[in-house]
DNA sequence: GCAAAAGTGTTGACTATACACCCATGC
DNA sequence: GCATGGGTGTATAGTCAACACTTTTGC
């Protein structure tokens, strides 16, 4: 390899951040408004260029406190999904982009901190046609996460501290989009050893009637072996 | 955002392939060597800049065939690993570099005809230290390719078009390093639509001797569905 | 015939699925 | 009591791992 500082035109590199939660049983995504061009109107995953001094990890980190204004990011899960590279997916410069995905639990109100408009909180489903190639890297993240649920235990990303196996459930069911068996799951969830820990004594009412669930914790497994698969799209012939 | 061509320190965008293939019953990896500080003598992925006019995964095929002289890598798989952008990873100056793995049946012999010194392969246990975080990307790629192996067709990228259900199971048993029954991995394999489709009527001798195994082709299925998950190294307790 | 490699059969253990059923709580 | 959600039991079908066995080739 030959490196020559100046030789070369330089690249800019940003991150975007896919940032997903749960609110009332939809996966919402944080995203900001655009009011310039190119894309002025549309609505765009949030992100920012990574400083010479730190990783792209740390620019995910750094930019998603200033546009949710969420300093405690420690427990939050980031993950690479990949980069962005395409020579025109920015029609003002050459700019590559390293993606991730980022899963919060109860969602926090994002107050416009940063040097971004305001972001907000849109359902998936209705988060229309994005800047760039948004929608892209949007579409892939909803597909990593969803696979990731099968056979790691980061469904827990998607809860607070301390849950209860149904809660666990409709994270299962809002991100596959698919019904799963209660005592199946509670089950299989169980079995895992590692997967959750109980939370001795404790116990909530979730819809204000019916019997008080135990409570659970994330815990210190992250393989899910054997995986939890879901019902596969096609039916698979005998 | 705020897009101002000149306010930042450029980067540079490299991309780092991690080419595997195997040979005599191995993994090797492709490996060039370092004439030069830092790092010199020390063994290094091929690899090089990223074009203004070019996409990573482009630039990655394009040092993938002057590395090897394969002009011919249609058929390869080649895919993204994830994107390794800590500030000290070169001390000459600042690289993000988008790492690639990629997946080759016979190897073919590689002439040095890029600006790289010329590529050798390596089995993947006598790689010994690398320069520059490759190590690490290594076992990245290693560790990303053993576990697609458990839920995609991935295996057959490193067979030759034709081959028997003997090299597919060897394939799984070297990038796994454990051993299988061959009778279950056969049903497995065969039960999966569209893992692998028959050559009718074709037979190869294998070790010399015994009876001549059947030739099959890659099916056009991607996903496998159930799995085929390798032993679990912690026994799982009743 | 014998060794080697491919391919088939079988059995017992485990796992998953689809339910039916019981428990605790608010109204 | 009854609706609602949490939790347990179970029977059946399916799947998987282990291993015995047959087949076809070269020497």
């Amino acid at each position: 390899m030959d490196y020559d500082k100046y030789a070369h035109e330089p690249f800019a590199v940003t991150v975007d951040l896919a940032v997903l939660t749960l609110a009332e049983g939809a996966l919402h995504v944080l995203l900001i408004e655009r009011g310039q061009e190119p894309y002025a109107g549309h609505r765009a995953l949030p992100g920012g260029f990574v400083h010479p001094d730190e990783s792209a990890e740390t620019a995910a980190r750094r930019e998603l406190a200033e546009e949710t204004g969420l300093s405690d990011v420690s427990g939050l899960h980031l993950e690479q999904l990949r980069t962005y590279s395409e020579p025109g997916r920015d029609p003002r410069m050459r700019v590559v982009s390293v993606a991730f995905a980022a899963l919060l639990p109860d969602p926090p109100e994002p107050h416009g901190g940063g040097d971004a408009a305001e972001a907000r909180w849109i359902p998936y489903d209705r988060t229309g046609p994005l800047a760039f190639d948004h929608d892209r890297i949007l579409a892939d993240a909803h597909e990593r996460v969803g696979a990731k649920f099968e056979y790691t235990c980061l469904a827990t990303a998607f809860c607070p501290p301390e849950f209860t196996l149904g809660e666990l459930q409709q994270v299962y069911e809002t991100v596959w989009g698919t019904a799963l068996d209660r005592p199946n799951f509670r089950r299989k969830v169980l079995a895992t050893p590692g997967f959750v820990e109980a939370v001795p004594g404790a116990a909530r009412l979730t819809g204000g009637r019916g019997k008080p669930a135990a409570l659970y914790r994330a815990g210190p497994a992250t393989a899910l072996h054997p995986p939890l698969l879901r019902p596969s799209p096609e039916g698979r012939p005998a």
